[in-house]
DNA sequence: TTTGACTGCCC
DNA sequence: ATTCTGC
DNA sequence: GCAGAATGGGCAGTCAAA
């Protein structure tokens, strides 16, 4: 193996040698493994950069066909999100690998997973005594990435040994450090501190430092986008010699460090936005290599059919919270309806060409196959506007009754089915609402004000209700203005309250500026710009997301008592996390688990929670020795239940594994709640004050009684008699004895 | 053939 | 999804 | 304020075991 350099450098000191390994040679996975290890050393945002910027220059400099597997790997992908290749393994297979290749027991294993809390920490130590006796060939970048691909490619019986034994192979030829970090990426969990921002953020400075080798006819390239040998030895002196004395004063312009700072923040900009708009690492890794920064936004554009990420907002805690951000800008505010995000887009190749159609998630998988009603809604709007090319729509698709467009739950959108579905067999009906138009007959509309798109969305894109009562509608996001004034925004808040939408969507409607937060004390207020723009993967302060779950006294609130808890992994590995929580029932007089719950705590109180429910201590037993109820969660270790805590949820869910409240709504099934976190200690109650099955019951009935109708569509059909039928089938799966 | 463990992905 | 923490 | 991490409930889909 050899002796790899120091990665944690200023990548201007950092010294690239091409001669580390044969020229053009891949590289060692060694090499990642040596650059993963190091970053986990530190919590410094600079040195995790310096680390992961050197590491590219390395690979650029050295392989450059190692690139994409590099970016692939320290992503913790296989491939762009929208094409699903899924590796399909997770703690069982790789468990019994580990198992296999290091000959401890599963005992021993999971001894060690309760002291590391980290699966690749485990492997790590349970391969450190096994001797090898066959040397094995180092594993490349290339290798492992290619392995990694022939397990998720892996369909059918049988498969499950086989991905076992690729895993094993891995793990015999893995040495030191390689270990750790091949097995954290199975698990898909680097946990190095370094995600997709930091990565791009790399890859644009190690692109300017470095031109990479494959790049040989450098005419044709505009070196402004990088950085020269004179530049980086000017920065590199001025870095040695700043700890030592001052640093001499120097013209901004003219300052060697401010040239390359704003040489990296050009990079770091462009290679941002041109991934949040075609988030393709195969397609960017291929342009750089090839023709380096030069005209990456046109080699890499927005493309339709290629999700782009979406914009998400920024949770707010009340109108007055949302008055005190927007000013008295203009702004609209969009019900918030509880469905799936859904970036459509519909193009035809030629004004006679058939119309393709996809549909991407939050998270920009391809869930086209899961929406062919969907599908045809769309293709129906090309024939009815022949003038119509192409568009990229954001909208939230939502269960309905079919029979009269009445919104559904989550939960029963969820019901539907995934793959391969058939018009036919298709049992939740929904309803498009759209909110957004991006992308409009060759034109890209990011750019453009909230208020101008969604114009164009309104007159290009109207309302659909089909004939067929089963088929998807396509609806606008209902909505108020704030010219209506306070009172009318107020009015529709509480209509939101009162019905099945999650809450509000507030939504800039042109661009404007606000006062900027006063972060620090002395420095007096400035304005600060606001656009009103689509602003891909940025959680923008021009979209504010008032949940009626955010508001105090507005969400569901329960008072729980923990009554057992797991060991933590990563950084909660010597707390508590998370927390079995329990709901008392007079009746029987014990304690009947709800939900598990993880959120809301800080550090401060896992410590005071770990010493005074401590493994070993009269408060912690490995039995069910204080005889509560567990229905199917089995927590690590039980609490003597002493306490009650607030716990808050958005809702109150039909469980599968729940046992609370059992008989009260489903004869089968208990209730637990969606989104729990803690609050707070409810120091004024005893355990036998903590909320009640009825209590739940209650809430989750509260919450099916609001059954207004809440969108815009009117409609007043006859209903129709097989969607009728099937949709109080559903209604009763999930309301009533199964 | 049915059940159940496991995984991935919605929120 | 929610929330907390370090930079 | 950003970036990262650690986790929630619950569904369909996949494959192995019963």
């Amino acid at each position: 193996m050899p002796t790899y350099p120091e990665m944690a450098l200023d990548p201007t000191i950092f010294e690239v040698d091409p001669t580390i390994w044969c020229p053009n040679k891949p590289i060692p996975y060694s090499f990642l493994a040596h650059a993963l290890s190091t970053l986990t050393t530190t919590r410094s945002r600079i040195a995790i950069l310096n680390i992961l910027t050197n590491t590219l220059r390395v690979i650029l400099k050295t392989h450059p066909p190692s690139l994409l597997p590099s970016l692939y790997i320290l992503s913790n992908t296989l491939s762009p999100p929208y094409e699903s290749i899924e590796l399909g393994l997770g703690y069982s297979t790789v468990t019994k690998a580990i198992q296999h290749v290091s000959g401890l027991s599963s005992a021993a294993l999971k001894r060690l997973y309760t002291k590391t809390g980290d699966p690749g920490d485990v492997a790590f130590e349970a391969k450190s005594n096994v001797r090898t006796l066959i040397p094995h060939p180092p594993l490349l970048i290339t290798s492992v990435y290619d392995s990694m691909l022939k397990i998720a490619l892996a369909k059918g019986q049988g498969t499950a040994k086989q991905k076992q034994s690729i895993v094993e192979k891995l793990l015999v030829a893995a040495k030191g450090e390689e270990v750790r970090f091949l097995v954290r990426t199975l698990f898909q969990n680097l946990r190095v501190g370094a995600v997709r921002t930091s990565i791009l953020t790399a890859l644009a400075r190690a692109m300017v430092m470095t031109l990479p080798s494959s790049i040989s006819d450098t005419s044709a390239i505009n070196l402004s986008h990088y950085a020269d040998e004179a530049l980086i030895t000017a920065v590199k002196e001025l870095n040695l010699t700043k700890s030592g004395g001052k640093k001499k004063k120097v013209e901004d312009a003219v300052d060697p460090s401010n040239i390359l700072s704003e040489k990296f923040a050009a990079a770091e900009a462009l290679i941002k936005r041109v991934y949040v708009q075609h988030p393709n690492y195969g397609h960017i890794a291929r342009a750089l290599v090839e023709m380096g920064l030069n005209d990456l936004a046109e080699h890499v554009p927005l493309t339709v059919g290629i999700p782009l990420h979406p914009t998400l907002g920024s949770p707010t805690r009340s109108l007055d919270e949302v008055y005190d951000r927007l000013e008295n800008l203009a702004f609209s505010a969009e019900f918030k309806y509880d469905g799936q995000r859904a970036q459509i887009h519909g193009w035809k190749d030629s004004s006679e060409g058939p119309v393709s159609v996809k549909i991407f998630s939050r998270h920009l998988e391809d869930m086209t196959d899961k929406y062919p009603d969907v599908v045809q809604l769309v293709q129906n709007s090309f024939t009815a506007d022949p003038e119509l090319q192409s568009f990229i729509i954001d909208t939230e698709i939502v269960a309905i009754d079919p029979r009269n467009g009445e919104l559904r739950t989550f939960q029963e959108l969820s019901n539907r089915a995934r793959k391969d579905v058939q018009m036919t067999e298709i049992k939740i009906a929904v309803c498009v609402f759209a909110f957004d138009l991006l992308y409009l007959d060759g034109q890209i509309l990011l750019q453009e004000p909230f208020r101008k798109r969604r114009a164009l969305l309104r007159t290009r894109l109207p309302p659909v209700i089909p004939e067929w009562k089963g088929a998807a509608r396509l609806d606008h996001v209902r909505s108020v203005e704030s010219e209506a004034g306070r009172e009318a925004i107020e009015e529709f808040w509480q209509e939101a309250v009162e019905s099945r939408v999650e809450g509000l969507m507030v939504k800039l409607l042109d661009s404007g500026e606000v006062l900027e937060e006063p972060s620090n004390k002395k420095g007096r207020p400035r304005r600060k710009p606001l656009p009103a723009t689509y602003e891909p993967d940025k959680r923008t302060s021009a979209w504010l997301k008032l949940k009626k779950d955010y508001v105090t006294g507005l969400g569901d609130s329960l008072d729980l008592v923990p009554i057992g808890g797991w060991h933590g992994n990563g950084r909660k590995v010597q707390w508590w996390s998370p927390v079995l929580l329990a709901l008392y029932d007079p009746s029987s007089g014990k304690l009947v688990a709800v939900c598990k719950c993880m959120s809301g705590f800080s550090d401060v109180f896992y410590k005071s929670m770990k010493e005074k429910y401590a493994e070993g201590s009269e408060n912690c037993s490995y039995q069910n020795i204080w005889d509560v109820e567990t229905g199917g969660l089995k927590p690590h270790v039980y609490f003597k239940p002493q306490e009650v805590w607030e716990i808050r949820g958005a809702d109150v869910t039909i469980s599968p594994v729940s046992v609370a409240a059992l008989g009260l709504v489903s004869q089968s099934r208990g209730l637990s709640l969606r989104f729990p976190r803690f609050m707070k200690v409810r120091e004024d109650k005893n355990i036998e004050q903590a909320s009640i099955p009825d209590f739940l019951a209650g809430m989750y009935r509260g919450q099916q009684g609001k059954r207004e109708k809440v969108e815009g569509v009117d409609d007043g059909d006859l209903l129709d008699a097989t969607m009728e039928s099937e949709a109080q089938e559903s209604e009763a799966d999930l309301s009533n004895s199964d």
